[in-house]
DNA sequence: TCCAGTAATCAAAATCATTATTATATAATA
DNA sequence: TATTATATAATAATGATTTTGATTACTGGA
Protein backbone atom coordinates (compact mmCIF):
# COMPACT_ATOMS: atom_id res chain seq x y z
CA UNK A 1 0.00 0.00 0.00
CA UNK A 2 3.00 2.68 0.92
CA UNK A 3 4.97 1.59 -2.06
CA UNK A 4 1.74 2.49 -4.43
CA UNK A 5 1.17 5.82 -3.07
CA UNK A 6 4.58 6.74 -2.95
CA UNK A 7 4.18 5.87 -7.16
CA UNK A 8 1.56 8.11 -7.07
CA UNK A 9 3.25 10.58 -5.56
CA UNK A 10 6.29 10.22 -7.44
CA UNK A 11 3.44 11.00 -10.50
CA UNK A 12 2.38 13.99 -8.86
CA UNK A 13 5.48 15.74 -8.51
CA UNK A 14 6.47 14.80 -12.47
CA UNK A 15 3.89 16.53 -13.22
CA UNK A 16 4.41 19.79 -10.57
CA UNK A 17 1.65 18.30 -8.34
CA UNK A 18 1.78 17.89 -4.43
CA UNK A 19 0.43 14.90 -2.43
CA UNK A 20 -1.29 17.18 0.12
CA UNK A 21 -2.96 14.97 3.12
CA UNK A 22 -6.18 15.43 1.28
CA UNK A 23 -5.40 13.61 -1.15
CA UNK A 24 -3.60 11.39 0.93
CA UNK A 25 -6.57 10.57 2.80
CA UNK A 26 -8.62 10.16 -0.38
CA UNK A 27 -5.99 7.77 -2.51
CA UNK A 28 -5.91 5.62 1.14
CA UNK A 29 -9.72 5.47 0.56
CA UNK A 30 -9.45 4.08 -2.88
CA UNK A 31 -7.03 1.83 -2.11
CA UNK A 32 -8.70 0.27 0.46
CA UNK A 33 -11.98 0.33 -1.32
CA UNK A 34 -10.12 -1.13 -4.58
CA UNK A 35 -12.67 -3.14 -5.12
CA UNK A 36 -15.62 -1.09 -5.32
CA UNK A 37 -16.96 1.70 -7.92
CA UNK A 38 -17.69 4.88 -5.24
CA UNK A 39 -19.22 7.65 -6.54
CA UNK A 40 -17.42 11.41 -5.94
CA UNK A 41 -20.10 11.23 -2.90
CA UNK A 42 -18.82 8.13 -1.41
CA UNK A 43 -15.13 8.72 -1.28
CA UNK A 44 -16.03 12.01 0.77
CA UNK A 45 -18.58 10.07 3.27
CA UNK A 46 -15.25 7.85 3.79
CA UNK A 47 -12.48 10.55 3.91
CA UNK A 48 -14.71 12.14 6.12
CA UNK A 49 -14.05 9.59 8.60
CA UNK A 50 -10.00 9.94 8.28
CA UNK A 51 -9.73 13.85 7.74
CA UNK A 52 -13.18 15.52 8.97
CA UNK A 53 -12.66 18.60 7.78
CA UNK A 54 -12.22 17.74 4.23
CA UNK A 55 -14.95 19.71 1.84
CA UNK A 56 -16.79 18.14 -1.14
CA UNK A 57 -15.04 20.33 -3.53
CA UNK A 58 -11.78 19.02 -2.50
CA UNK A 59 -12.57 15.18 -3.51
CA UNK A 60 -13.94 16.23 -6.88
CA UNK A 61 -11.14 18.01 -7.07
CA UNK A 62 -8.36 15.03 -6.32
CA UNK A 63 -10.32 12.87 -8.24
CA UNK A 64 -10.40 14.96 -11.31
CA UNK A 65 -6.69 14.54 -11.49
CA UNK A 66 -6.26 11.53 -10.24
CA UNK A 67 -8.35 10.89 -13.35
CA UNK A 68 -5.92 12.93 -15.55
CA UNK A 69 -2.86 11.33 -14.46
CA UNK A 70 -4.64 7.98 -15.20
CA UNK A 71 -4.58 6.66 -11.60
CA UNK A 72 -8.21 5.98 -11.33
CA UNK A 73 -10.60 5.47 -14.07
CA UNK A 74 -13.86 7.70 -14.26
CA UNK A 75 -16.71 5.42 -15.14
CA UNK A 76 -20.25 6.09 -15.65
CA UNK A 77 -23.03 3.27 -15.90
CA UNK A 78 -25.43 5.62 -16.81
CA UNK A 79 -27.09 5.71 -13.29
CA UNK A 80 -26.35 9.62 -13.06
CA UNK A 81 -23.47 9.66 -10.82
CA UNK A 82 -19.28 9.04 -11.77
CA UNK A 83 -17.82 6.08 -10.35
CA UNK A 84 -13.91 6.01 -9.56
CA UNK A 85 -11.96 3.13 -9.95
CA UNK A 86 -8.35 2.42 -9.27
CA UNK A 87 -6.78 1.73 -12.37
CA UNK A 88 -4.49 -1.67 -11.79
CA UNK A 89 -0.41 -1.12 -11.95
CA UNK A 90 0.49 -1.40 -15.28
CA UNK A 91 -3.18 -2.07 -17.05
CA UNK A 92 -2.97 -0.34 -20.34
CA UNK A 93 -6.97 -1.16 -20.93
CA UNK A 94 -9.85 -0.40 -18.64
CA UNK A 95 -11.18 -3.68 -17.17
CA UNK A 96 -14.81 -4.74 -18.21
CA UNK A 97 -17.87 -4.95 -16.16
CA UNK A 98 -21.23 -7.03 -15.90
CA UNK A 99 -24.23 -4.88 -14.36
CA UNK A 100 -26.63 -6.48 -12.64
CA UNK A 101 -30.04 -5.48 -13.80
CA UNK A 102 -31.68 -7.52 -10.60
CA UNK A 103 -29.16 -5.91 -7.74
CA UNK A 104 -27.17 -3.64 -9.30
CA UNK A 105 -24.12 -5.00 -8.25
CA UNK A 106 -21.22 -4.20 -10.68
CA UNK A 107 -18.80 -7.18 -11.14
CA UNK A 108 -15.01 -6.52 -12.97
CA UNK A 109 -13.70 -8.92 -15.49
CA UNK A 110 -9.99 -8.11 -15.37
CA UNK A 111 -9.28 -10.26 -18.56
CA UNK A 112 -8.62 -8.48 -21.77
CA UNK A 113 -11.39 -10.29 -23.86
CA UNK A 114 -11.14 -8.04 -27.17
CA UNK A 115 -7.61 -8.62 -28.15
CA UNK A 116 -9.64 -10.13 -31.22
CA UNK A 117 -11.97 -7.85 -31.87
CA UNK A 118 -9.75 -4.56 -31.46
CA UNK A 119 -7.60 -6.20 -34.15
CA UNK A 120 -10.34 -6.47 -36.25
CA UNK A 121 -11.99 -2.60 -35.59
CA UNK A 122 -8.13 -1.62 -36.03
CA UNK A 123 -8.10 -2.65 -39.41
CA UNK A 124 -11.41 -2.47 -40.73
CA UNK A 125 -12.32 0.93 -39.66
CA UNK A 126 -8.63 2.15 -40.34
CA UNK A 127 -8.97 3.56 -36.04
CA UNK A 128 -6.70 3.68 -33.97
CA UNK A 129 -7.38 2.12 -30.76
CA UNK A 130 -6.68 3.70 -27.31
CA UNK A 131 -8.67 2.34 -24.85
CA UNK A 132 -12.17 0.42 -24.35
CA UNK A 133 -15.22 0.34 -22.25
CA UNK A 134 -17.62 -3.00 -22.42
CA UNK A 135 -20.11 -3.62 -20.25
CA UNK A 136 -22.55 -6.27 -19.98
CA UNK A 137 -26.12 -5.56 -18.72
CA UNK A 138 -27.57 -8.84 -17.39
CA UNK A 139 -27.89 -11.30 -14.33
CA UNK A 140 -25.36 -12.08 -12.28
CA UNK A 141 -24.45 -15.55 -10.55
CA UNK A 142 -26.07 -14.24 -7.01
CA UNK A 143 -29.42 -13.37 -8.98
CA UNK A 144 -30.06 -16.46 -11.18
CA UNK A 145 -33.10 -17.96 -10.59
CA UNK A 146 -32.35 -21.39 -8.19
CA UNK A 147 -33.26 -24.22 -9.90
CA UNK A 148 -34.50 -26.28 -6.63
CA UNK B 1 -40.22 7.46 -43.49
CA UNK B 2 -43.88 7.60 -43.47
CA UNK B 3 -44.15 3.57 -42.54
CA UNK B 4 -41.83 3.48 -40.12
CA UNK B 5 -43.72 6.35 -38.26
CA UNK B 6 -46.87 4.30 -38.91
CA UNK B 7 -45.02 1.13 -37.11
CA UNK B 8 -43.99 3.36 -33.65
CA UNK B 9 -47.96 4.96 -33.79
CA UNK B 10 -49.20 0.82 -33.80
CA UNK B 11 -46.16 0.10 -31.06
CA UNK B 12 -47.57 3.18 -29.00
CA UNK B 13 -51.64 2.22 -29.37
CA UNK B 14 -50.32 -1.58 -28.09
CA UNK B 15 -48.75 0.08 -25.21
CA UNK B 16 -51.86 1.74 -24.80
CA UNK B 17 -50.37 5.36 -26.07
CA UNK B 18 -51.00 8.16 -28.39
CA UNK B 19 -49.12 9.47 -30.65
CA UNK B 20 -49.57 13.01 -30.22
CA UNK B 21 -48.45 16.01 -32.63
CA UNK B 22 -45.34 16.80 -30.12
CA UNK B 23 -44.30 12.92 -30.18
CA UNK B 24 -44.77 12.51 -33.90
CA UNK B 25 -42.51 15.41 -34.24
CA UNK B 26 -39.42 14.38 -32.04
CA UNK B 27 -39.47 11.09 -33.97
CA UNK B 28 -39.42 12.79 -37.07
CA UNK B 29 -36.43 14.55 -35.40
CA UNK B 30 -34.87 11.68 -34.55
CA UNK B 31 -35.71 9.57 -38.04
CA UNK B 32 -34.20 12.68 -40.36
CA UNK B 33 -31.07 12.51 -38.01
CA UNK B 34 -30.81 8.92 -37.71
CA UNK B 35 -26.78 8.94 -38.07
CA UNK B 36 -26.42 11.47 -34.87
CA UNK B 37 -26.23 10.87 -31.57
CA UNK B 38 -28.60 13.56 -30.38
CA UNK B 39 -28.49 14.41 -26.77
CA UNK B 40 -32.23 15.59 -25.41
CA UNK B 41 -31.04 19.34 -25.96
CA UNK B 42 -30.50 19.03 -29.58
CA UNK B 43 -33.52 16.96 -29.85
CA UNK B 44 -35.45 19.90 -27.91
CA UNK B 45 -33.58 22.68 -30.39
CA UNK B 46 -34.17 20.61 -33.93
CA UNK B 47 -38.05 20.29 -32.59
CA UNK B 48 -38.36 23.34 -31.72
CA UNK B 49 -38.39 24.40 -35.52
CA UNK B 50 -41.27 22.16 -36.51
CA UNK B 51 -42.82 23.10 -33.53
CA UNK B 52 -42.33 25.76 -31.50
CA UNK B 53 -44.65 25.42 -28.87
CA UNK B 54 -43.04 22.28 -27.87
CA UNK B 55 -41.51 22.27 -23.97
CA UNK B 56 -38.53 20.48 -23.36
CA UNK B 57 -39.81 18.37 -20.73
CA UNK B 58 -42.34 16.68 -23.48
CA UNK B 59 -39.22 16.08 -25.39
CA UNK B 60 -37.88 14.56 -22.29
CA UNK B 61 -40.54 12.65 -21.65
CA UNK B 62 -41.00 11.51 -25.28
CA UNK B 63 -37.19 10.27 -25.32
CA UNK B 64 -38.12 8.16 -22.36
CA UNK B 65 -41.19 6.50 -23.85
CA UNK B 66 -39.13 5.84 -27.16
CA UNK B 67 -36.81 4.22 -24.68
CA UNK B 68 -39.10 2.56 -22.91
CA UNK B 69 -40.54 0.92 -26.16
CA UNK B 70 -36.62 0.32 -27.38
CA UNK B 71 -37.60 2.86 -30.42
CA UNK B 72 -34.38 4.48 -29.39
CA UNK B 73 -31.68 3.60 -27.43
CA UNK B 74 -30.41 5.58 -24.28
CA UNK B 75 -26.88 6.07 -24.67
CA UNK B 76 -24.09 7.57 -22.06
CA UNK B 77 -20.49 8.13 -23.28
CA UNK B 78 -19.81 9.64 -20.05
CA UNK B 79 -20.12 13.74 -21.16
CA UNK B 80 -22.43 14.21 -19.10
CA UNK B 81 -25.20 14.12 -20.99
CA UNK B 82 -27.47 11.49 -22.03
CA UNK B 83 -28.00 10.72 -26.08
CA UNK B 84 -30.79 9.40 -28.07
CA UNK B 85 -30.22 6.75 -31.15
CA UNK B 86 -32.90 5.03 -33.27
CA UNK B 87 -32.67 1.52 -32.79
CA UNK B 88 -32.30 -0.65 -36.07
CA UNK B 89 -35.30 -2.25 -36.72
CA UNK B 90 -35.26 -5.59 -35.89
CA UNK B 91 -31.83 -5.07 -34.28
CA UNK B 92 -32.15 -7.19 -30.65
CA UNK B 93 -28.85 -5.55 -29.76
CA UNK B 94 -27.29 -2.25 -29.33
CA UNK B 95 -24.95 -1.55 -31.54
CA UNK B 96 -20.73 -0.33 -30.48
CA UNK B 97 -19.42 2.97 -31.03
CA UNK B 98 -16.17 3.98 -32.04
CA UNK B 99 -15.78 7.28 -30.30
CA UNK B 100 -12.47 9.76 -31.66
CA UNK B 101 -10.99 11.41 -28.74
CA UNK B 102 -9.03 13.89 -31.73
CA UNK B 103 -12.37 15.50 -33.18
CA UNK B 104 -15.49 13.81 -31.07
CA UNK B 105 -16.61 11.70 -34.08
CA UNK B 106 -19.01 9.43 -32.76
CA UNK B 107 -18.86 6.36 -35.58
CA UNK B 108 -21.27 3.47 -35.38
CA UNK B 109 -20.04 -0.09 -35.92
CA UNK B 110 -23.66 -2.19 -36.95
CA UNK B 111 -21.62 -5.70 -36.69
CA UNK B 112 -22.18 -8.01 -33.41
CA UNK B 113 -18.54 -7.98 -32.45
CA UNK B 114 -19.01 -10.22 -29.20
CA UNK B 115 -20.48 -13.43 -29.99
CA UNK B 116 -17.89 -15.60 -28.96
CA UNK B 117 -16.94 -12.91 -25.80
CA UNK B 118 -20.02 -13.19 -24.62
CA UNK B 119 -20.39 -17.19 -24.75
CA UNK B 120 -17.15 -17.06 -22.26
CA UNK B 121 -18.84 -14.49 -20.32
CA UNK B 122 -22.17 -16.86 -19.95
CA UNK B 123 -20.57 -19.81 -18.67
CA UNK B 124 -17.35 -18.37 -17.00
CA UNK B 125 -19.20 -15.72 -14.65
CA UNK B 126 -22.63 -17.35 -14.99
CA UNK B 127 -23.80 -14.40 -15.91
CA UNK B 128 -26.86 -14.01 -18.04
CA UNK B 129 -26.36 -11.77 -20.89
CA UNK B 130 -29.48 -8.84 -21.73
CA UNK B 131 -27.68 -6.47 -23.39
CA UNK B 132 -23.97 -5.06 -23.81
CA UNK B 133 -22.16 -2.02 -24.64
CA UNK B 134 -19.13 -1.55 -26.07
CA UNK B 135 -17.27 1.85 -26.78
CA UNK B 136 -13.95 1.86 -28.54
CA UNK B 137 -11.90 5.05 -27.69
CA UNK B 138 -9.50 6.12 -30.32
CA UNK B 139 -8.48 8.12 -33.50
CA UNK B 140 -10.93 7.67 -36.26
CA UNK B 141 -10.03 7.21 -40.07
CA UNK B 142 -10.28 11.09 -40.57
CA UNK B 143 -8.03 12.09 -37.96
CA UNK B 144 -5.14 9.66 -38.52
CA UNK B 145 -1.63 10.95 -39.27
CA UNK B 146 -1.40 11.65 -42.71
CA UNK B 147 1.71 10.35 -43.96
CA UNK B 148 3.29 12.28 -46.51
C1' DT C 1 13.32 35.25 10.09
C1' DC C 2 10.33 37.77 7.11
C1' DC C 3 8.14 38.32 2.88
C1' DA C 4 6.27 37.54 -1.81
C1' DG C 5 4.32 34.45 -4.82
C1' DT C 6 2.13 30.37 -5.82
C1' DA C 7 -0.66 26.25 -4.87
C1' DA C 8 -4.23 24.15 -2.31
C1' DT C 9 -8.10 24.42 0.53
C1' DC C 10 -12.96 25.23 2.41
C1' DA C 11 -17.50 26.91 2.03
C1' DA C 12 -20.89 28.75 -0.53
C1' DA C 13 -23.00 30.00 -4.68
C1' DA C 14 -23.69 28.92 -9.49
C1' DT C 15 -24.53 25.79 -13.30
C1' DC C 16 -26.24 22.13 -15.97
C1' DA C 17 -29.00 18.14 -17.06
C1' DT C 18 -32.93 16.08 -15.66
C1' DT C 19 -37.34 15.26 -13.10
C1' DA C 20 -41.46 16.56 -10.55
C1' DT C 21 -45.35 19.54 -10.03
C1' DT C 22 -49.27 22.04 -11.25
C1' DA C 23 -52.71 23.93 -13.80
C1' DT C 24 -54.59 23.71 -18.32
C1' DA C 25 -55.91 21.58 -22.59
C1' DT C 26 -57.22 17.73 -25.32
C1' DA C 27 -59.19 13.43 -26.39
C1' DA C 28 -61.91 9.19 -25.16
C1' DT C 29 -65.78 7.34 -23.02
C1' DA C 30 -70.21 6.95 -20.72
C1' DT D 1 -73.05 16.53 -22.91
C1' DA D 2 -70.74 15.26 -18.61
C1' DT D 3 -67.05 12.66 -16.94
C1' DT D 4 -62.68 10.79 -16.86
C1' DA D 5 -58.13 9.91 -18.29
C1' DT D 6 -53.99 11.57 -20.92
C1' DA D 7 -50.93 14.79 -22.44
C1' DT D 8 -49.20 19.17 -22.34
C1' DA D 9 -46.49 23.75 -21.24
C1' DA D 10 -44.39 26.31 -17.96
C1' DT D 11 -42.14 26.45 -14.02
C1' DA D 12 -40.00 24.95 -9.87
C1' DA D 13 -37.17 21.60 -7.72
C1' DT D 14 -33.44 18.37 -7.51
C1' DG D 15 -28.92 16.36 -7.49
C1' DA D 16 -24.37 16.05 -9.24
C1' DT D 17 -20.70 18.73 -10.37
C1' DT D 18 -18.03 23.18 -11.12
C1' DT D 19 -16.74 27.62 -10.18
C1' DT D 20 -15.72 31.43 -7.22
C1' DG D 21 -13.83 34.11 -3.46
C1' DA D 22 -11.64 34.32 0.66
C1' DT D 23 -8.34 32.06 3.39
C1' DT D 24 -4.43 29.19 4.53
C1' DA D 25 -0.10 26.46 3.67
C1' DC D 26 4.15 25.97 1.46
C1' DT D 27 8.52 27.54 -1.08
C1' DG D 28 12.41 30.03 -2.22
C1' DG D 29 14.82 33.93 -1.80
C1' DA D 30 16.25 38.77 0.70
Amino acid sequence: MEKRIQRVKEQLHAASYKLTPQREATLRVLLEREEDHLSAEDVYLLVKEKAPEIGLATVYRTLELLTELKVVDKINFGDGVSRYDLRKEGAKHFHHHLVCIECGAVDEIQEDLLGDVETVVESQYNFSIQDHRLTFHGICYRCQPKKD
